[in-house]
DNA sequence: TCGCCGTTCCGTACGGCGTACGGTACAGTG
DNA sequence: CACTGTACCGTACGCCGTACGGAACGGCGA
């Protein structure tokens, strides 16, 4: 059998795409290890354990929305922030559920942290209320994300769209009225870039205001 | 040994209790039947399998947060029901996990979405805006409570809360600068009612303008 | 060249998981 | 009292993560 034809990258790498064609449900050493022609214990020569290897998915994963610099007006700055992180969490679905339960520090997200914080202060935040506003950017970002991809997911499973349509048509008319009459819309509005912006659009909109009422 | 002591409902809240105590991860039916003091096989008298529990789980949970009604103008019922909502997970962490992976959809959610969505139709919206308001405001508390549900259980286990103290700390400072000098500031203020309703505030400023400017 | 050693890889094994299946024993009906 | 449906359970299978000890290879000093 050939030798050091692995690495640590490699296995992230695979793992990576194993994830984001499976989900985290599915993933398992084992798997991964089949994918890669190898033995399942092979793989803990460059891991402790499978969360490690998970924490390091999600470094790698998150590592590529880092910026070079984001230009322009604070407000354009958290906007090509926010808008980078979304598209990596689009183009790896499995970092909804790698950020949910890891939370994210360190290195690999330091760099969007830091642009990103550097715009808030820049926009006139102080120290306490760049911190509430990050947070507050980061929480939108990722929960609006996440409901988008797993709307995306549920679309593309014809049992779960099915199981929803039934649901939703299942509901009395009189009890949700508004509901019911907004549910085509809320299942062809939510997602998408228009979905996004709106919201992105919202919440600048808010810290604007709050910079002008506070300074 | 005794008969018809069980029952589904006994089981979800014994469910629940478990989930928030242990965390997803570690929950697991052998566990549950283990604490109802019973074989683990016989809670599939109750349910198909582990993800009919886990949802009826989820519903018991999200149900709670339905409300009579909301009163006052469109802002107070946004903020009403948000808080709400925040309230229920903050009370049952365990929902972070189960929301992010269990589409929220169906009879358990109506309540609160009948009453938000209507909120959002008497402030003004469209049928199309109001849809997107409601999968912002959606997306912002679970992901910022989701946040903050971490840093508490991260606060609480001091191993971790050390390891993720000496990440921040091994930072370099000058290529971080914003970032080190704001760590204290976002250990601190992330999570907290103050935390959340700075966000909340900023999202129902950002929808009075939009209203103003797209009448 | 040979012997040694660190690294890489693997076979086996253990305990725990979800759950299919085939019971057993009770409650309620006739 | 027999009969039937329901609640419960014991066993077993195929997964999982991973501890452990060993094997094979590359490189290095002698």
């Amino acid at each position: 059998m050939p030798r050091n034809t692995l690495s640590a990258e490699l296995i992230v790498t695979a793992a990576l795409g194993l994830l984001d064609r499976t989900g985290i449900e599915q993933f398992s050493v084992r798997a991964l290890a089949k994918e890669l022609g190898v033995a399942p214990m092979t793989l803990y020569t460059y891991f402790r354990g499978k969360d490690e290897l998970l924490d390091a998915v999600r470094d790698h994963a998150l590592a590529a929305a880092a910026l070079t610099t984001a230009y322009g007006g604070w407000q354009h700055q958290v906007r090509t922030i926010c808008r980078r992180l979304r598209g990596q969490i689009l183009e790896h679905p499995c970092l909804t559920s790698l950020l949910q339960q890891r939370p994210l520090a360190g290195h690999e997200s330091a760099e969007s942290a830091e642009s990103l914080l550097r715009a808030l202060v820049e926009a006139g935040f102080d120290v306490e209320n760049a911190a509430r506003a990050y947070t507050t950017l980061l929480g939108f970002v990722v929960g609006v994300t996440t409901l988008e991809v797993r709307l995306l997911e549920e679309n593309r499973d014809p049992e779960r769209r099915e199981k929803v349509r039934e649901i939703m048509s299942g509901l009395p008319a009189d009890r949700y009225p508004t509901l019911v009459e907004h549910t085509a819309a809320l299942r062809h509005t939510v997602g998408g870039d228009t979905q996004f912006e709106f919201g992105l659009d919202l919440v600048i909109a808010g810290m604007e205001q709050r910079l002008i009422l506070v300074p």
